[in-house]
Formats: C-alpha cells, structure tokens, sequence
RNA sequence: GGCGAUAUAGCUCAGCUGGCUAGAGCAUGGGAUUCAUAAACCCAAGGUCGCAGGUUCGAGUCCUGCUAUCGCCA
C-alpha cells in the first residue's frame, strides 16, 4: 500500500471575477472542487484547494468609474462577496487569492519577463476594422457583415492598427497536438475534447496579452503604457498562489502540478490550450487534467441577466434553510452538469432528490438501524459472531467492492459514481434488512445472538458507507459519528472503511439525519 | 455560414463492433409488511427507440435527407 499521506494533491477553481455576482455556477464549481478535497483528504492526501477573485480588467475599470469609485475598492467590495460564500457553504479551500494582490501581481510581472526576454513574447502590429464607439475589433469577414459600419452606432468602421504584445501560440502547436494525444484525459469530458481537437486542427494564431485601451491591470514590465491581458493574468493565479516564481524559496511548490483545474466550459480554450503553451514555454509541468463542466439551467429554462432567472445567494440559502447545507451539497453533486450537457436545477427534482436518497435511503435505513440496536439490544453495538441468519451476502467482500470502486471514482472526479457506490451499500443494508427480519426474530427466544449480528452488520455497513458520504456530507455524517461514537476521521480512509473496525459495546443512539420536508412550489 | 454532438418510457439516462418479447433509477398504480423518517420490499402499467427514405435475411444499433436542441468556430 503507498503511503498516501507523502501524496500531494491540488485541485482549482476558476477565480471568480469581481465584476459579477456570485451565483449557483460559482457555487457549483466551487462546492464540487470541495468535495473532492475533503475526500482526498480523509484519503491522507496531502491537499491544496485554491480558489480566488480576478479583478482586472476594463469591465472593473468601467464599473467602478460609473459608481465613483476606485477600481481597487470594487475589487474590495466583490471580493468579499465571493469570500462570503466560502463561509456559508463551509468551503475548506486552503487560499483564496486575489489577482491585485502583491504576490500575485510581482510573480505574473517575473513570469511575463521571463517569456518576453527568451522570445515567446513579442511586440507585433495588428490591423483591423474598428468600431470607435465600442472600443473594439472586428474580424474581416464580421466587418464584411455589418457592412463596415458599426451594428450599434451605425458609424462607419475604422481601419485601424494598434500595437501589443503577442504570445507565440503558434510555436506551440506541434508541442501541443502531440500533448493532447499523449494525454487523452487532459481535456474532460471527452466531448469537449474533441472540440479542442477541432479547434487545434484549424491551426493556431498568435494572441495578444498585453491591452491599450484601459490601465487596471498589470503592467507590462519595461513597457508600462501596456497592461497584460486579464486573461493571462487570471491564468497564471494557479501558479503564483504556489509561488511557483521562485519555487525553490516557495513551501507550496510541492503541490504543482494541479491533479485538476476544474472550470465552466466557457473558459476551456484559455484553459486547454493558452495555458499548457504558456506553461511548455516557462518549463513547468503540465496539470493531469483540466475538467469542463456544463451549466446549470433554472426550472428548463436558460439562465439570462434578461430573464432575471439566476440562481443566486438568496435562492441557494433558501434551500439550505429548509433542506440542509448536505443537501445542496448533495444534489450539485450527483445531478450537476459534470458531462457536456447542462442540468436542470429545478425545486421539484431538488425535492425529490432530497427525499429518495437522502430521507428515504441514508436517513431510514442509519435510524431503522440504530432504532433496533435500541430496542433489541439495549443501545449497545452487538458482536459481530458469524452466526448469521440469513441474507447471503459476504459483507466483507460486498463493501470492500464499493469502498474501492467509490474511492477510485472519487480519484478520477467522478463524483457521482463515488457516491453512487457508497448508496448502493446503504441500498445492500435494506434489503438485507428487509430479508432477514431482525424484528421479527427478536420476538422469538433465544435468538440474542443472530439477532445482535444481523445489526451489526447493518451497522457497520452504514458506517462505512458514511465514512464515504463524509466528503459529500460532512455536516450530516459528522452527526452520526457522534450518536455512534464512531470517533473522528481517521486519515485513512481505506483502512477506516475496512470491515469490522466498528466496536461492539460502543453505544448507538438513534438519528434521524434527514429530517423530511413538505414540498412547496416556491418560497 | 462551417464543423461536431445529441434526439430511446412522465422525468434523467443505459443500450459496445446490427440479431430472439428495448432496459435501469425516479415518478405513477396495486400488493404485502412494521424495525424505521406513511420509510424499506414485491408486482404492474408506461415507449410506432425525432421524422422520411435506404442497405440487409434482420436496424435504437449502419447510410442519406429533413426537423429540433446543444456545443465549438467564423
């Protein structure tokens, strides 16, 4: 067995940006990163969780000048709002870096340097159609569309040149066919593989990282009437949060590369291709994989800054209100947008989730289960004497099945499937249950025994199935340790799910873990 | 406009290289039971597999066209 606590394991989010309010996607995004890290840390790992803000940019520039303030205390002031929802979601992330931080800023400066002096980046000219009043480029062809004049404005286009720096993209792309085909998991799910293919087989152009036309951002170093791209700022937040400028002065750099940059499928080009070039050309190791979810949709309906209809702050502490912070934790979890088509969040399918495997299959079966121990065998965790009265499962075996599928699941950021194993474990105990009828063996003499196995079966099984729920549902299943006295996690979880490591004798009180919820349409 | 994906029970989806009466979970209806949060369990109903052609002894499963949805690009 390796020693999995030498294992290092880092895993991102996207950083969220400041000109926006936070909202079920980041919520999404960030719950789900949480519940791998919390799993690969009761796994022994070795975990960084890193999520943040990007506040440059011309939008934040904008904004902030319309409310007559500094950009800096927009940032501020957003910032603390993305912060706000680490807390309410109990958030475990290790840092939470923000790109007009110092450190952030004087690394991304030394890694820009550091590519424009070996001549990955250069100072080109680009020409095209622009539309004065937008303050932007058209391509050729656009241009052509619009009939060269400007689709809001209805002013002519202008040819225009501008000047900026370029990051050689196009160098990189023989470096990067042969990456993606050397690393087929790179890029998830594989439908948005495939799309990065496609696009890599057009052929790659240049792209400029450096922007004129606004001043909130970083300067480019010796040439400081120049700002860098918040895109390649934003990019770089994974490596500066490790201090990977300097990594030999850094106690982070253990953790890179990063196991997973999870994000929204809006951002992958940025994430599959301008940063694995960006990284070949600082020499840094790439990422195991970067993993592109869908969206989440509001009731069927797509989510719209026009329509109004986003899941926002309020909604989200809505549901935890009256279902429980695991509950929503839960459902982003199993019924999220994980696979290259979005989801529906919708009440009734939360409800319904709610009920079938949190009310009906987790919360029952763990009180059916310890409401026995209380009857038949006073409260106390019975033995486990092979005297078994039926059911014909090899418990042993049958759980070490699902602990290894749900953990390996897990590794792989298959959230879903991880927990699926770990239900089918509590589904196993019902059926064992209902097959074997303790209760109704217990009102014959002489059975202390069988009866007292059979629970503790149950027991141990739903035991360990909460140790691999733990991740999902760490409020919940920290109460039933503490009506089981089952102790903290271990940071072991193979061996703290190994069968037979319940006690008999240790006291069992009943739990009701999911308490049922009428349904209601709306709040 | 170009490229690609998907379209299977009320809902979410499985159905690999074509082969007997098309599956699962949830929801619905019924039954049985009581340890449990009116829960678990058993049974049933539910689909012309988007539409129209074609290939084949035989097609959700291959081909063509159409429609719808989605994604990427321009």
């Amino acid at each position: 067995m390796p020693d999995t606590k030498a294992m290092p394991a880092y895993i991102t989010t996207p950083i969220y940006y400041v000109n926006d309010k936070p909202h079920i996607g980041h919520a999404y995004t960030t719950t789900i990163c949480d519940v791998w890290a919390r799993a690969m840390r009761f796994g022994g790992h070795d975990v960084f969780f890193l999520t943040g803000t990007d506040e440059h940019g011309v939008k934040v520039e904008k904004s902030a000048r319309e409310r007559g303030i500094e950009p800096q205390a927009l940032a501020d002031e957003n910032a603390a709002e993305f912060q706000k929802v680490m807390g309410l979601f109990n958030l475990s992330n290790d840092d939470f870096i923000r790109t007009t931080e110092p450190r952030h800023e004087e690394q991304v400066r030394a890694f820009v340097k550091r590519l424009h002096e070996q001549g990955d980046i250069y100072l080109g000219e680009f020409e095209g159609w622009y539309d004065e009043g937008q303050e932007e480029y058209h391509t050729e062809t656009k241009a052509k569309e619009y009939e060269y004049k400007s689709p809001i404005s209805g002013k002519p286009l202008v040819r225009a040149t501008e000047t900026n720096y370029y990051f050689r993209l196009s160098a990189y792309q023989e470096r990067l066919e042969r990456f993606f085909e050397e690393n087929p998991d790179f890029v998830r799910p594989e439908a948005r593989r495939n799309e990065i293919l496609g696009r890599l087989r057009e052929g790659l152009l240049d792209v400029p990282v450096t922007r004129t036309n606004f001043s909130w951002g970083i300067p480019f170093p010796g040439d400081e009437d120049h700002v860098i791209y918040v895109w390649i700022d934003a990019l770089m937040n994974y490596a500066t949060a490790l201090g990977m400028a300097d990594p030999e002065s850094s106690d982070r750099a253990r953790y890179w590369p990063a196991s997973f940059h999870v994000i929204g499928k809006e951002i992958l080009w940025f994430h599959a291709v301008i940063w694995p070039a960006l990284l070949m050309a600082l020499d840094l190791p790439q990422p195991r994989c970067v993993y592109a979810h869908s969206f989440w949709i509001s009731e069927g309906q797509k989510m719209s800054k026009s329509m109004g209809n986003f899941i926002d702050l309020e909604q989200l502490q809505g549901y935890m209100e009256t279902y429980g912070r695991d509950a929503l934790r839960y459902f982003l979890a199993t019924q999220g947008p994980l696979g290259a088509t979005d989801s529906d969040f919708s009440r009734s399918q939360f409800h319904e989730t709610y009920t079938t495997d949190l009310v009906n299959t987790v919360g029952n079966c763990a009180s059916r289960t310890s409401a026995m121990i209380g009857k038949y065998c006073d409260g106390k965790c019975p033995a486990d004497t092979g005297d078994c009265a039926g059911g014909g499962i090899e418990w042993p075996e049958f759980t070490a099945e699902q602990v290894d599928a749900s953990i390996r699941a897990m590794e792989r950021f298959d959230l879903a499937g991880s927990i699926g194993a770990a239900m089918a474990i509590v589904r196993k105990v019902d059926g064992f249950i209902n097959e074997t009828a303790p209760f109704k063996l217990a009102k014959q003499p002489g059975t202390e025994s069988q009866v007292g196995d059979i629970l503790y079966r149950c027991a141990e099984a739903v035991r360990i199935a909460a140790c691999l729920l733990e991740a999902v549902m760490p409020d919940r299943m920290n109460d039933l340790r503490e009506a089981w006295n089952l102790g903290e996690p271990s940071g072991d979880l193979r061996s703290e799910c190994a069968w037979g490591a319940l006690q008999s004798g240790t006291t069992i009180e009943k739990v009701a873990l999911f308490p049922r919820v009428e349904f209601k349409e709306s709040e």
